[in-house]
DNA sequence: TGGCTGGCTGCAATCGATTGCAAGCAAAAC
DNA sequence: GTTTTGCTTGCAATCGATTGCAGCCAGCCA
């Protein structure tokens, strides 16, 4: 049997139970039942007992114990976040976001990291299959395995930036054609017309969207799509610099590279560095996402700043609004992508 | 009231019941408390019993609720791991190491971001006094207004990197003065005599640690101590750009530079580069920590690695083991660091 | 004075597990 | 054949809150 520690110096007296309900209800003379309400329903009590109950609970340093609240509640007040992984620099600004959300509605946040593992992702689903948590926000494609056919998860869910294809779960993120549009014609706009676009991995669903974006502003422009001018990526700094380097190996290489994501676009930045041209005298860059990555590139990159801080909290109250069935289990929102323009793109210089 | 809202598509028959232990009592024909037996403490029942039990909770898709047996069992099974900010490349990796030990001993983790806000921090140690959380992980020394002087927290918990002087509360991390004293010898062994310093925020345990570590290199080489070659930075990109350019604009500037973290050392690489010095040529760079922006910095960084994921293993392993009793509460330990050799630091070439 | 209303309060059930204790029963020991 | 032992099992208490229902009482109206 595992003994109960108790931490000294806790707020309690040294081997004094911690006080419950019950001794605070004892303390100010009235049942646990109108304690209970008047801690947490003031407007059902007279004045005089809701001072004596405060009062006591205060005496006493009383903390409601929040497992037995969930218990008979039936809501444990925390969410999963399943994300694979800290280190990629795009999360941890949504992540704050959803932290914030979750905070002013009394919810907290159990993190899930999953490194893409699936065993991993059950184990965190099954949370709240158990009742420890009351719904999971999923931060990347891969969840796929889990998914019921047109069902989704089998509990309140929302996916976040990536999707899954045909399911009409509940989602929040950017319209990745439009954005990719926006960047591609941003290049267009300067002059240039032979333009590069390093892709990411065929797996996740923003990478054909931000393609298609890509192929949509050439032909609005009047440009002929050359599929020897897209080269895949994976959206890593090394992928994208392999990327580059395939791109500039070209008989006739381009003037301009959109990348299908900052990190790419640090490879590109590094690639073109190595072989002595410069950005953004002798190519543009243009990355997506707006990490502070980009902000710090050396030249400081021009890129779409995707509204991550925004897209977390939208996420959140998504999740909460479900749960509190306030919300459909097919809403869907698309949050607006800013261009932010730095230092690595400028007009075509001709040949 | 609340409505209990059952998400379509979930595992039991729509509008059903979630099956709880008495279902699966039911079904095997036991009690509940046998059933509860054959699924969690199998050797106290017979086979056919405990087949019998493991049969019927498959059949109706039985997920024990893992609130109500927290409630019995008086523990939450999860943690609170404070941290000022994820976007500090610094934590992820830590974190990381902590979800990894957490979940093989079925715990999980509570994201507590606290962005330095005390009234956030309060907040999530609240939930270890509600009894949501068994213990906490402080990932910052910004927790002194919380401690009882002398006392430690008041709950379970142990501090990582990061530690108040003079309590001795349980700790893991590295010992700073002697990493610090092994990045300035590393220049020394280079040739170098005029070593700069680009220490830390001064609220932080780690940077007088540091300094200390640089002047007793500098010592035991026979090299008199200049104050005039310290310059506070403040751990980040932008202060370390502005501590070096201090540096290197005094009448005899350093040949070398030893920062007190890597983010300071990618200031002091971008002011060098800025008034057209080389690295490594003209000016070698040490930093500590080597997060992931020491790789693919220009030129790669030498630094000192924190072995990051061992430290959250180790605190977690330890907070874990205090909590059952198994460890002390005065429990500290130190890991070793590692020299990484890039390209940022060189031999010393004279005038 | 009697009945009714409405505000407070308390009793006791409930959430869903775990577990101390005792009983039942078959095999082993005497 | 009786007692003891030891393995299984079930009863019921317990963890600490919330809440439906009913009771009480004072004040109001007729």
């Amino acid at each position: 049997m595992k003994l109960r520690t108790r931490h000294p110096g806790s707020a309690a007296e040294l081997g004094a139970r911690r006080p419950t309900l019950t001794d605070v209800a004892r303390l100010a003379r009235v049942s646990t039942a109108t304690a209970s309400r008047a801690l947490s329903n003031p407007a059902m009590v007279s004045e005089a007992t809701r001072l004596a109950v405060i009062g006591a609970a205060e005496r006493a340093d009383y903390r409601p114990n929040l497992i037995a609240r969930s218990l008979r509640k039936q809501q444990a007040q925390s969410i999963v976040v399943l994300v694979p992984a800290l280190e990629n620099p795009f999360y941890p600004e949504i992540i704050r976001g959803m932290e914030s959300a979750a905070r002013k509605r009394g919810y907290s946040l159990v993190l899930g990291l999953t490194l893409h593992d699936e065993a991993v992702e059950a184990s965190y689903l099954e949370l709240v299959h158990n009742q420890r948590a009351d719904g999971v926000l999923v931060l990347d494609g891969g969840l796929k395995h889990l998914l019921d056919a047109g069902k989704g998860f089998g509990v309140p869910a929302v996916q976040v930036i990536e999707r899954l294809r045909g399911a009409d779960l509940p989602w929040v993120g950017i319209d990745d054609r439009a954005a990719s549009m926006k960047a591609t014609r941003h290049l267009i706009e300067l002059g240039h017309r032979r333009i590069g676009h390093i892709s990411g991995l065929a797996r996740y669903s923003v990478t054909p969207d931000r393609i298609a974006g890509y192929r949509a502003a050439l032909k609005a422009a009047g440009i002929a799509y050359d599929p020897k001018l897209v080269a895949a990526g994976d959206f890593t700094t090394p992928g994208g610099e392999a990327a580059a380097q395939k791109l500039m190996a070209s008989r006739e290489p381009p003037t301009a590279l959109f990348c299908g994501n900052d990190d790419s676009a640090l490879g590109a930045l590094r690639h073109l560095r190595a072989i002595g041209l410069r950005v953004p005298r002798d190519v543009s860059v243009v990355g997506i996402d707006d990490t502070h990555l980009a902000a710090i590139a050396e030249p400081p990159l021009t890129t779409l700043r995707q509204p991550r801080y925004e897209i977390g909290v939208t996420a959140m109250t998504m999740l909460l609004d479900i749960i509190a069935g306030k919300a459909g289990l097919a809403a869907q929102q698309t949050l607006p992508v800013d261009m932010i323009l730095r230092e690595s793109t400028a007009p075509y210089r001709g040949k």
